[in-house]
RNA sequence: GCACCCGUAGCUCAGCUGGAUAGAGCGCUGCCCUCCGAAGGCAGAGGCCAUAGGUUCGAAUCCUAUCGGGUGCGCCA
């Protein structure tokens, strides 16, 4: 049920009458034909810009296109007015029960107003966090998980059929210097004095791994030489590390379908397979790259390698993919993993990223357009750094110091609920202040706090409801006469619910969940507007225990706020509050 | 040097496939609790949308250049 798409439906019918009277030319694009809320309500319910986008085409005036098209529309009962605006601007005005409609609909539906089937047979894939399998989460993960997870949701709420995946980088050099960090840890735990060489991971985290390793494999590995005990300490380790990273998640309410394990694509042909197909296209040969210009490495001396052509599908340079020692460079696994998920069939893939990431995407972008003969969109985005905060002072992390603070650190802080909402109320592309004091902070510039508030206030409002016995069940209030509903106040509310289904699809196109906690917010913000509003004009307050028949229609828009505020914080994770204490 | 991201109120930020008089919170000024939860609400002040060109009926939004900030740039992942 989306009424903005209802009524771009009627619009578009109406542009055909026209067409067939004669009064517009065959052969026009509707496509750029939009119907939007107006800036101000003043103007009416829904604009549209039919007349303006069609003038030129049509070769006609913007406002004898709209003067035509609106007896047409006005011929239809839902709508009351059409007025021509400003350069050409429809106005239009709908019937009061196209509101009461909206609230009916919300209650009848619940969670599934608002979702969508644009998506429908779309396999999306997003793939994120996927951190190195060494070590805890750390905040900037934190962000990247909830931002993924929170994408893959609202995808799938908009209709797509989601695979949300993480990718483990268990196959390069960092988990053997994992490996090495736990064998000191190992050697530790038998009574040994270790010390921690740069290239080694201090952690404390590993201590427990080091002692596990030994109750598992008692001193066998003991003044062994490293081809030993390599390989297996690395499985052991990284299988630890894993294991970590998903209790995190788990804090975090993150759920992965798929981890999909790098070190999966040696030894089975998989990289070669993929390495193949490019070379089939010519986009595999041997030869020198320039050095940076402006950089200036010290070291640069030309070197001929493996390169795959990414400069044919739009990367600024060719890439290697090999090692001198014949090795793979860390691009060629992850070549072969997105061959892989286009070969799983999915029709779009996202990845995300942190902002230290964004010179990679131009090749990942060209490795994907390559091996999928450009069939498969990939959209990387990218997730920028969190500032962390302490009473509003700058809160400076350093391993050495101890004041690193991990994904745990902060859930066990703040709790999923505000970690999750604070890290999506900003665009994913913006730097993040997270103000350990702030989120915390019960007042409206806490925005967690406040859509939570508005969440409470119907449901202490249908609490009192209930105990003045008064029904009001989401089908009794469904059923409720609505005709009441007129003053502005419930009309703002009525009008901000009705966007709820466009914002979904605006957000999920855009693959911004932000637009989620920034609608809540104004949602909220018109609930309060409204809930204050019955203070001085009492025949707005959601229970009059004198008049069961009013409260019912009153609670019906409240319960409505209700739901989708319920249903949106379930994209983002989150869950809504019942009561605030 | 090159690529990508960013530049909107004093501060932190929204702004829809280009739409009407550019919005919100904080801060500032003044109001609203014998009144459904004041943990709220109402009203006011505050803007050259970095700058200069261009496309368009129309630009914060698209294009080009410049300035300013961030990130990255061959055998690390």
């Amino acid at each position: 049920m989306n009424l903005f798409t209802d009524i771009r439906a009627l619009v578009l019918d109406s542009l055909a009458a026209l067409q067939a009277e004669g009064h517009l030319p065959e052969g026009l694009s509707f496509d750029n034909v939009t119907v939007e809320p107006p800036r101000d309500p003043a103007h009416g319910d829904m604009a549209t810009n039919a007349a303006m986008v069609l003038a030129k085409p049509a070769k006609a005036k913007p406002r004898d296109i709209a003067e035509a098209l609106a007896p047409k529309l006005t011929e239809d009962p839902r709508v009351t007015s059409a007025e021509v605006a400003g350069p050409g601007f429809l106005n239009l005005r709908l019937a009061g029960d196209a509101w009461e409609g909206i609230v009916a609909g919300v209650l009848r539906q619940g969670a599934a107003y608002g979702r969508s089937d644009m998506g429908a047979g779309q396999k999306v894939n997003v793939e994120y966090v996927s951190a190195n399998p060494t070590g805890p989460l750390h905040v900037g993960h934190t962000r990247g998980a909830v931002f993924g997870d929170a994408l893959a949701a609202l995808l799938d709420y908009a209709g797509h059929d989601v695979t949300r995946e993480y990718y483990i980088n268990d196959g390069g050099a960092q988990v053997d210097v994992l490996a090495r960090s736990v064998y000191l840890r190992y050697l530790e735990a038998h009574g040994q004095e270790v010390e921690f060489a740069d290239g080694t991971y201090p952690g404390d985290y590993l201590i427990e791994v080091g002692q596990a390793l030994k109750e598992k494999v008692g001193d066998a590995y003991v003044d062994q030489p490293e081809d030993v005990w390599l390989e297996e300490v690395r499985d052991f380790s990284t299988d630890a590390m894993m294991a970590l990273i998903r209790e995190d998640l788990k804090m975090l309410g993150v759920e992965m379908d798929v981890f999909f394990s790098e070190k999966s694509l040696y030894g089975t042909g998989l990289i070669e397979k993929a390495i193949e197909q490019l070379r089939s296209q010519g986009l595999i040969y041997r030869g020198v790259l320039e050095p940076p210009k402006g950089k200036q490495p010290e070291d640069w001396e030309p070197r001929e390698q493996t390169l795959f052509k990414s400069t044919e599908h739009g990367d600024d340079v060719d890439r290697p993919i090999m090692k001198s020692d014949g090795a793979w460079t860390y691009f060629a696994p992850d070549i072969a993993y997105h061959y892989d998920k286009v070969s799983r069939g999915f029709d779009q893939l996202i990845d995300v990223f942190g902002a230290d990431h964004g010179g990679y995407v131009k090749r990942m972008k060209a490795a994907v357009s390559a091996l999928s003969n450009a069939r498969v969109p990939v959209d990387i985005k990218l997730c920028q750094l969190v500032k962390l905060y302490k009473n509003g002072e700058p809160f400076k992390m350093s391993k050495r110091a101890g004041t690193f603070i991990t994904l745990r650190d902060v859930v066990e802080q703040v709790g999923p609920d505000v970690t999750r909402f604070v890290m999506l109320t900003r665009k994913n592309d913006a730097p993040l202040d997270f103000d350990f004091d702030k989120v915390l902070e019960q007042s409206k510039d806490n925005p967690v706090f406040y859509v939570q508030y508005a969440h409470a206030r119907v449901c202490s409002a249908l609490r009192r409801a209930t105990e003045a016995g008064i029904a009001c069940d989401d089908a009794t209030l469904a059923a409720a006469d609505l005709s009441g509903m007129t003053h502005e106040s419930e009309l703002a509310v009525a009008r901000k619910l009705a966007e709820w289904p466009r914002l979904v699809e605006i957000a999920a196109r855009t693959h911004e969940p932000h637009r989620v906690a920034f609608y809540l917010y104004e949602l909220a913000s018109d609930l309060h507007a409204l809930y204050n509003r019955g203070n001085e004009e009492t025949q707005l307050r959601f229970v009059q225990e004198d008049n069961p028949a009013v409260s019912q229609s009153k609670l019906a828009l409240a319960r409505a706020v209700a739901v989708v505020i319920s249903a949106g914080l379930g994209i983002l994770g989150v869950k809504p509050a019942e009561e605030m204490r």
